[in-house]
DNA sequence: AGTTTGACAGCAC
DNA sequence: TGTGCTGCCAAAC
């Protein structure tokens, strides 16, 4: 059965926001709770995604401060996995390049340096 | 309405 | 580097 989405008006910004992380890149959660527009509400947002799945969203985009990988239920492989094959190169619980392959989301026009 | 709970972030050692 | 502790937040109790 498909997992009920969480419904509070926060989760369904998080998930929003981690749906525009485009395939073979990341975010961190950090960066997540920023688009969601709750700043600091880092942990808040792995409280969401703990209760999301990848039907709901690209949770394994999303990635905890640094470049370090982060939980992922229990299945860090999987998540490893994931996003090596997507073209992200992770080693360990590291992801290389993470300042080259971090997304921070589209901002204001004539920003246009991150793709 | 107060307390507890984490797929976090940062900083001090 | 790695470990520990504190601050923070939305949700579930």
């Amino acid at each position: 059965v498909i997992p009920a989405a969480p419904r509070t008006p926060f989760a369904a910004r998080v998930l929003h926001a981690v749906r525009r992380i485009p395939p073979g890149r990341v975010a961190t959660y950090g960066d997540i709770a920023a688009l969601a527009g709750r700043p600091g509400a880092a942990r808040a947002v792995g409280q969401v995604m703990a209760g999301a799945s990848l039907i709901h969203a690209p949770c394994h985009r999303v990635v905890a401060a640094g470049g370090r990988l982060g939980g992922f239920g229990g299945l860090p492989a999987l998540k490893r996995d994931l996003l090596r094959r997507e073209g992200v190169a992770v080693v360990g619980d590291r992801i290389r390049q993470f300042a080259v392959v971090r997304w921070r989301g589209l901002r204001a026009a004539g920003t246009a340096r991150n793709k």
